[in-house]
DNA sequence: GTCTATATCGCGATAGAC
DNA sequence: GTCTATCGCGATATAGAC
């Protein structure tokens, strides 16, 4: 069993069910159960947690957006990729909750957050250039709304959960579905 | 000079800068240039102060989403009405940024802003309605894809802020202005 | 690697004088 | 209505034994 492991799943549980403000390091140890003490020597301070938790995240995203590249994609791997997506944005759910704040209080984790992020939508928009070379998408349609449909997209994407938390709504499987839909209609199809 | 007044306006400049877990209620009545003892004598706690702050985001809602009922609003009166809930989400940045955290903090906060949040998007839906009879929205539309139209520009309105914040994009009037045409092409004009 | 014990700090909140 | 003084608490982080 690895404390380190186990201290970082008792952190996301924590921070998911309460928020990184209100967790702290003893209640951390405590629910890892382990003593305070041992909790800093595996890690330096609460900050170092959070960004191991995102560490975690971006490894995801690595898994999920590392496309087939043999062959051409399609709307169903479009799908595919969101639902994804949603699934692991709402395992990691503190972090888009307080991201603004979050990166304000660690310049580090800006800076990897931005690098991660800026990779993670370059693939993205890329995906649109191959479905409009695959006719999925109309060729005839100019550049500029193929990014404003990209970004249009990744603002989905990336608040979609947020917004159904805000609207009181369970964060279910049949209002994932209703968020693909509506990216699907931002695309158009 | 209303000291009430006075420890609010520095609680949202500190709030907006920092963030309403970094900010003390000390922080607070040393900007506001009054003793901690004494915003205890305004405010029980600092949920109230935030509490208070909301209310203060609900009225300026109430200024820019009461429509002059006597004539059918137009194109130009919904971009208005987005520019200028983007400026007022701005003013309260922070509460969108920690909304999830700050409304399971606080239940009695939480029913009430569902309560204005509700009653806002509907006056927003009933835009749309207006647009349909007026012909600005293609009136063959079916009723669902009102409600997807409507939900995918309330998505935009709560979240291109955060969405702006978290590219690590200045929030200045071109980038807003690319939130109204997003909106715009999300109604399909 | 893990524990217990503890130092240090600062926050939230109250009491009581003016 | 505003101040000063202060209590109680709990959080972060470290020291040193095992």
């Amino acid at each position: 069993m690895d404390t380190k492991s186990a201290i970082l799943d008792s952190a996301l549980d924590l921070f998911n069910a309460q928020g990184t403000a209100e967790v702290t390091t003893n209640h951390i140890a405590r629910d890892a159960g382990i003593s305070p003490g041992n909790l800093y020597y595996h890690f330096r301070n609460k900050a170092e947690i959070i960004r191991a938790l995102f560490e975690r995240l971006f490894n995801a995203w690595d898994v999920i957006f590392t496309l087939d590249e043999v062959r051409q994609p399609t709307l169903d791997d479009l799908e595919r990729l969101v639902r994804a997506n949603f699934e692991t944005l709402w395992e990691y759910r503190f972090a888009y909750r307080e991201l603004v704040a979050l990166l304000r209080q660690d310049d580090q984790l800006k800076g990897r957050f931005l690098q991660v992020r800026e990779r993670g939508f370059q693939g993205f928009s890329e995906l649109f250039q191959h479905f409009m070379a695959a006719g999925v998408l109309p060729p005839t349609t100019g550049t500029s709304d193929v990014t404003d449909i990209a970004e249009m997209c990744w603002l989905i994407s990336e608040f979609w959960l947020p917004y159904l938390e805000v609207s009181d709504r369970e964060v279910d499987p049949v209002w994932l579905e209703r968020g693909v839909r509506l990216m699907l209609r931002a695309i158009g199809v």
